[in-house]
DNA sequence: ACAAAAGTGTTCCTGTTACACCCATGT
DNA sequence: ACATGGGTGTAACAGGAACACTTTTGT
């Protein structure tokens, strides 16, 4: 309280993903491209600034989000950037048409200093996390199909899974329910739809 | 930049861990017990700001720190929090004398609302490190026995752990540099010690 | 009929666990 | 001499990886 000056600006940055053949990441355009943002306002969470700065962006809501890093924002601008990283389902993709470009996370256009760290940063945890964590769900409609889920494995981790392995594993991860409705319509067999077995999410903050 | 208001003071907090017997984590006196914490200045970076915070509560310097989660500072004090965890060698503990108190982490004082996350998440960050991550040896000094680091990972891991499984393991990982000295002077036959193998630290920020 | 993804078990291999005794020292 | 932790190998077990064929549909 003794010294006003240190008050510094608090903003969040979103990386959201999806997947689209491959894993995608959204950039907003401009000189130069963007991830979403906000700054954080009196009394706000930084959960839901984060929700916030997405919403604003590309009108998409209720999204899987979860922190990752806090930055001191580049240069020699004041302040710190609290990352996040956000999963959003490929049949929700379109909301954010027109609001934003989606690129390969691998190798994205030229992008503000400090992106790249974020960006990094969040796809490392992405891939470490599918490991452990029920995360491979959020890129999938309520409802899908094990070979849906087995690509979004394969995108990610950037290899290809055996069919039968990766089955027992998942079925004995406990996180699947089975539906008794298949999908069909394509040109061959139907497929078992399965659901995401809801679970307490352990708590963090 | 349209508005002012928003500007809200970031602060670190760190969690100090040291092994005594049991692991114990530094809390500072007073009404309520705090951790070591600084307000971020302008310019510097949080990793700074953290070693900073430990330096003037303490006295220690160059510490092995790691970032762990933001926080929206408690109630409704405006701005965040951005903790951290720090690891301290047991012969290094002494320096710390008088500036705290060495408690256990699972039963500690009253304390602040906020800590209590800050704390829980460091120690499970910790036990769940301890196992992928070089981390046990940031609490030994410079050279340490098999036996010291053993007794490390029974600490934090809350279990006994079979003595030459422990060993084999250990040796696989590539981490240990066995010195040609020992260390005698208890009444059981002199220990070998080793050094911890030095590499590259992988870059987070 | 054919193309294309769904579905299903068994074998092998590798890495983890369990376990008991002798050694070198200080007192 | 004895108490104390240091030091060493092997056998059982479990979890992960490799592997091929039949089924059901749409065209």
């Amino acid at each position: 309280m003794r010294d006003t000056k240190p008050l510094a600006p608090v903003h969040t940055a979103v990386a959201l993903f999806t997947i689209q053949g491959t894993l995608k990441l959204l950039l907003l355009p401009g000189e130069p491209w963007r991830l979403p943002g906000a700054r954080l306002k009196e009394g706000e969470s930084l959960d839901a600034c984060a929700q916030r700065a997405l919403g604003e962006a590309t009108g998409v809501g209720d999204v899987f989000l979860e922190q990752l890093y806090t930055f001191t924002a580049s240069d020699r601008a004041p302040g710190v950037v609290v990352s996040y990283y956000a999963l959003i389902p490929y049949d929700r993709v379109q909301i954010c048409a027109g609001s934003g470009e989606w690129v390969d996370p691998a190798h994205w256009p030229p992008t503000a200093p400090g992106l790249r760290q974020i960006i990094d940063c969040a796809a490392e945890r992405l891939v470490a996390k599918l490991e452990y964590a029920p995360i491979a769900y959020q890129f999938l409609a309520d409802r899908f199909t094990l070979g849906e889920l087995q690509s979004v494995y394969e995108v990610i981790g950037r290899r290809s899974l055996d069919k039968r392995n990766f089955r027992r594993r998942l079925r004995a991860s406990q996180h699947l329910l089975e539906t008794h409705d298949t999908r069909r319509g394509a040109r061959h067999r139907p497929a078992r739809l399965y659901r995401l077995r809801e679970t307490e999410p352990s708590i963090r903050g």
